[in-house]
DNA sequence: TTATAATAATAACGAACGTTAAGTAAAGGA
DNA sequence: TCCTTTACTTAACGTTCGTTATTATTATAA
């Protein structure tokens, strides 16, 4: 009811209805009847219906993967990526749908161009920061640059299982996946 | 102009209308502008904006899946699955398209509930069909069930990132990945 | 030729959309 | 006390949506 708790509820409403329903099916009155507050108050908190998406993508969902990204401490790399997809499992129920909204822009299923472009960029960090990653365990490898992208599509695909169709992975099926594409390099970990 | 060209006209430039901008995104009245065409014409060969959509779903997205599902020609596994991922590279745009929108409906980005059971009841197939396929290659191997998963898995990361990303997949690149996940059972081949 | 069916367009319907103008209620500082 | 700011509502705007009633044109078959 007071200052800050509106506009919060508000995008918290609004990121389930994005959700559901995407860009163009949401309303702004569905949005307000769901956090019980007049229509107008959307835009007293936020310019319009896009600023009101926009913030989601580039504040929240960029957010969690920094979050994520964060996680850094190694000593068993297969641990430590099994426990980097683990923990999405246990994501709170609005950083799943926060997550889930960014992928749908990633895949350039809603959102716009804008956003598309804002997504690029992080995305061409990715192979390299895996890579610099794994670089202890494939230096006796001669495929290192393919068992990097092979790792990155696996995880890509556990992230779209746990967060877009909301399934839960069991620790050790991710475990065992993950081993399978890395076996040829564990050894020297 | 004539009879049925006219409906195909109509599907198709629905695909792209769909595709870009969603179910709720697309208007009847930018489709008729596409093919030029007056605005009751698409209520004429369909009842309503629904049911394009669903047909577009349940009789394109299927034909295309079911045709993809018959390649089954294997002598070796590796080569197998490269050209079944390899060959989406050049399917039609028009089947891309489509394909791209089955995703969408597949991940709930798009479409409704019934869509939806309509799509879980195919991928309770994938698996087992798969599992099957690789039989002859796995016997030796105490993680058959894992090494299945894992290949789906990256199956499925490869066929978003040309279907719905849009890239270009290079016949070596994935050869080299599905090779990696296959490499403990290829010597069996 | 005439009747019938298929293919098309014009114009409009009510409903729902994003957005805003105008005003109210309460609170805080001068 | 009055004034300004903040938080909020009612009511409405213009537009666009999905959909349809009505009518015109063309093709086919009798």
């Amino acid at each position: 009811m007071t200052e800050k708790d509106l506009r919060e509820r508000i995008k918290e409403a609004a990121v389930e209805h994005f959700n559901k329903n995407g860009y163009h099916g949401t309303t702004i009155r569905n949005i307000a009847k769901d956090v019980n507050c007049s229509l107008p108050m959307i835009y007293y908190y936020y310019k319009n219906k896009k600023e009101l998406f926009d913030e989601i993508i580039k504040k929240e969902y960029f957010k969690i993967l920094k979050k994520q990204a964060s996680l850094l401490k190694i000593d068993n790399i297969i641990d430590f990526y099994t426990k980097f997809i683990y923990e999405l499992n246990s994501l709170s129920n609005y950083d799943k749908q926060v997550y889930r909204l960014g992928i749908k822009v990633y895949l350039s299923f809603d959102g716009d161009e804008e956003l598309m472009d804002h997504m690029d960029e992080w995305e061409k960090s990715i192979l390299p920061r895996h890579r610099e990653l794994l670089k202890p365990y494939t230096k006796n490898v001669n495929n290192e640059e393919a068992i990097v992208r092979t790792l990155v599509h696996l995880l890509e695909t556990m992230i779209v299982n746990i967060v877009v169709k909301d399934r839960y992975l069991p620790k050790d099926e991710i475990r065992e996946e993950i081993s399978i594409v890395l076996q040829s390099c564990a050894d020297n970990s």
